[in-house]
DNA sequence: TGACATCTCAGACGTGTTGTCTGATACTGC
DNA sequence: GCAGTATCAGACAACACGTCTGAGATGTCA
């Protein structure tokens, strides 16, 4: 009965395409990685919005060393999973199959992405 | 330029699907549908409610009586779109073929709807 | 005409989220 | 010891959201 599990920000977000390039990073590696410079604020912008993730479940924190390591535990096609899933609760009574349909007549696919389409729709059989 | 246009709130929708089953209502009439009893205060939520779905261009309003008559300017399909479009630009750099292939790979389908599926992929050749 | 119901509109309010920033405190290495 | 860097706690403004109150306009009906 854990509450509705929050949505990752847009400033979250850029943290965790740090992390997910490269694992195991300080606050400082990140920092200088979103805003090339990294001040005092900036380093603290960065401090909170890692503390948020972690509370989201998002990232982990290595506590070993003096500046603490940390690591993305989801990957970015979980948070495509759990947007869509959103979507279709909000507005699809949660079933998936509407949001599947209505992509399907408004994506330009190669024949590559088509190919592999039709074998995953004949894979959930 | 434009701001990002906001989204549906859970509350407006709620107005919203009030307006597709019963088009040119009034506030009241859409009070009683959510709330059941329609307090002075739950009317105005309502009153508060639409000026905002006003705002978002979901919603136009008939002044022409002493009670305005509300009418739904989106269907559900587009705010469907709107929100998949949202999801793509947070997390695939726009592009809703991931998406596509994302659902596709966890979603069960009838067989009416995989056949459905593959005529819509094979339609936007 | 006057009383009353109902409408719109403007705005206040409490709460929660988000991004930013400051200050206190602890640890590291020279 | 000291300078540099780390964590941590918390303040802060801005905003969105749902709710609610009050003022004033407009309708109905005796």
């Amino acid at each position: 009965m854990s509450s509705k599990p929050r949505d990752v920000t847009d400033s979250e977000l850029s943290v965790l395409d740090v992390l997910w390039e490269q694992p195991d990073a300080t606050i400082r590696e990140i920092t200088e990685a979103i805003y090339e410079e990294s001040s005092p604020s900036a380093h603290a912008t960065v401090q909170k919005l890692l503390e948020r993730l972690e509370a989201k479940d998002c990232v982990t924190r290595d506590r070993s060393g003096f500046a603490h390591r940390f690591r993305a535990i989801v990957e970015r096609s979980e948070l495509i999973g759990r947007e869509l899933e959103a979507v279709a609760d909000k507005l699809c009574e949660g079933s998936l199959t509407p949001l599947l349909l209505h992509l399907a007549g408004r994506t330009n696919l190669t024949d590559a992405e088509r190919k592999q389409l039709r074998k995953l729709i004949n894979g959930t059989k």
